[in-house]
RNA sequence: GGGCCAUUAGCUCAGUCGGUAGAGCACCUGACUUUUAAUCAGGGUGUCGCUGGUUCGAGUCCAGCAUGGCUCACCA
């Protein structure tokens, strides 16, 4: 191996270049190629470069185009050499065009370039569009220009990058060679654009809040630590922006939306990612009702607008978004599936015998409630079940700390949540706007925390300080973008609709 | 964190009973002026994830570790 080396240090190509790499043959001969560029006074890394049409439009517009000039650039995909000429396809963001070169139209110095490039070097090319015998639409190369040499070999033509490993680390291959998954990204910003669109239009305004708070609230979950080193204090990534955004209804502001991110530091699956995004929204004088027909509306007219239908497949399961979707009671649905009557039980005490006899096969632990007991009996037995949207309403007390309770039953909320597939997709309550009652509310988190539930939610002094100069009622809605977005680009991992999901590092 | 599975060339993958490393693409050399997974002739480019162990001999068997996938737990 020792002539390997020594001739890797004459192919790193610059003269400031000394490096010794442990390089295979692939790179050693790119670096070898580029070095021999740079001798000949030829840049391999150039800078602007102006283009007249993109590679899909030339070949969509192949009338208007036929002998006409255009100049494209991008990557080298494929190459096919035959002798005084030589076919390639050139990949741009829009799609791949062939381009074509030949011996006597180009010239020596030309052809010779183009001989030496290699696939996945980017080059603008300039030159006049025909078809070829075979029919393809192409570009016949006039001019030509290395604009980025790449030293690293791509993945194999046809069957792409497929480890899944390499394709979440080293993103930036994936999306050059699986054009489906540039495809997914594409829809996945149209979505939260659709969504931007839909709120803007009924008034809504869109802020954004710390990410970086003192106290971790809005939701139950452990959250990331980090340090202000000026300040010498501890400070947490959010797990929700819920009680700033409603800290902006007192402030006076009646209709916000925040889309931005969540940490949450908890496992990492098919269906988790530590940072995540969030649509949170509020609406001064509006209810849980009010949540329930905005959702509706919200994710039937995007997938409407984005996909063209709301009639969808998820992962071979036909889904269907077009509204109404059903809204069932919390109880009832434990009742229809469960047979247990939760009206007809009063106590913690009653609910955990009668689950013990209807073995149900749950486990309870002698903290549960009334509440966290009927909670259980649905996420288990129920939450599987429903594929098309449903709206499951009236949540217990004690596991819904920031939403209001009914009127007609202080043990439960005026708070809804949707499953679609099974999956929980959006959250929502009345708001809790009475500050003493929210402060009983976080009292008996605090107990809960003390008890060595870290996931319970921590006293907020400041927001209890905003409730008490009045938060007019409102309702507020969360939805999951990156489920939303599985669902609707049928995704089967939520790291297939994050561009960069959290891996271990390596070594 | 538990269980199961995977890790071999740049990529996609074979590798039998433990006997000293294979294919396709890519790459290199040559031929070829409208090709289409271009074709034809020739060339194998490797720390078999890592560390130990068993063995005359380990890609292969055993143990530990690492990374990833699935799954359970936790969650959105």
């Amino acid at each position: 191996m020792g002539h390997k080396q020594k001739e890797t240090e004459i192919a790193t190509g610059g003269e400031n270049n000394n490096l010794v790499e442990d390089l295979n043959e692939l790179m050693r001969v790119r670096r070898e190629k580029l070095g021999e560029m740079r001798g000949r006074g030829l840049e391999p890394y150039g800078g602007r470069f102006e283009r007249t049409h993109s590679a899909r439009f030339i070949v969509e517009n192949y009338l208007a185009l036929e002998n006409k000039p255009v100049t494209i650039a991008g990557r080298i995909m494929s190459k096919r050499g035959m002798g005084k000429a030589s076919f390639a396809h050139i990949q741009d963001a829009t799609g791949q065009v062939q381009i074509y070169a030949r011996l006597n139209d180009v010239g020596e110095a030309t052809y010779d370039l183009f001989g030496k490039l290699d696939i996945g070097d980017i080059i603008g090319v300039e030159g006049s569009v025909f078809k070829t015998r075979m029919g393809e639409i192409t570009v016949a190369v006039a001019k030509l220009r290395l604009l980025s040499k790449s030293l690293r070999p791509l993945p194999e033509k046809w069957h792409g990058l497929r480890d899944v490993e390499l394709r979440y680390r080293q993103r930036y291959v994936d999306l050059i060679v699986n054009p489906a998954v540039m495809a997914v990204f594409e829809t996945r910003s149209k979505i939260v654009r659709a969504f931007r669109n839909f709120l803007d239009g009924r008034g809504f305004l869109e802020v954004e809040t710390p990410m970086m708070q003192v106290i971790p609230g809005g939701a139950a979950a452990r959250p990331f630590i980090t340090h202000h080193n000026a300040l010498d204090i501890n400070l947490y990534m959010r797990i929700a922006p819920e009680l700033y955004l409603k800290r902006l209804l007192v402030g006076g502001f009646e209709k916000v939306y925040e889309i931005n991110r969540n940490f949450r530091n908890e496992g990492i699956s098919t269906k988790h990612n530590p940072e995540f995004t969030m649509l949170e929204l509020y609406e001064a004088y509006a209810d849980y009702n009010d949540m329930m027909n905005i959702t509706e509306e919200l994710i039937s007219s995007v997938a409407a607008e984005v996909l063209g239908t709301t009639s969808i497949d998820y992962q071979g399961t036909k889904i269907n978004l077009a509204p109404k979707w059903d809204r069932i009671p919390m109880l009832e649905a434990v009742k229809q599936h469960s047979g247990l009557d939760f009206s007809l039980i009063k106590t913690a005490a009653e609910a955990q015998t009668v689950v013990k006899q209807a073995r149900l096969g749950i486990e309870l632990e002698a903290s549960d409630t009334r509440g966290s007991i009927l909670n259980k009996i649905f996420e288990e037995i129920i939450e599987p079940k429903l594929i098309q949207p449903t709206f499951i309403t009236d949540y217990p007390v004690e596991i819904s700390p920031l939403a209001k309770r009914k009127a007609e039953d202080p043990e439960l909320t005026d708070r809804f949540e949707l499953f679609i597939y099974g999956r929980e997709m959006a959250n929502a309550f009345s708001e809790l706007n009475d500050p003493i009652d929210q402060r009983g509310r976080f009292v008996s988190q605090a107990e809960k925390r003390r008890a060595g539930d870290e996931e319970a939610h921590m006293m907020d002094e400041d927001y209890i300080n905003a409730l008490e100069y009045g938060m007019p009622p409102a309702g507020g809605l969360g939805i999951g973008i990156d489920r939303l977005v599985m669902l609707l680009t049928n995704s089967y991992s939520i790291r297939d609709v994050i561009l960069f999901p959290l891996m271990k590092p390596r070594d």
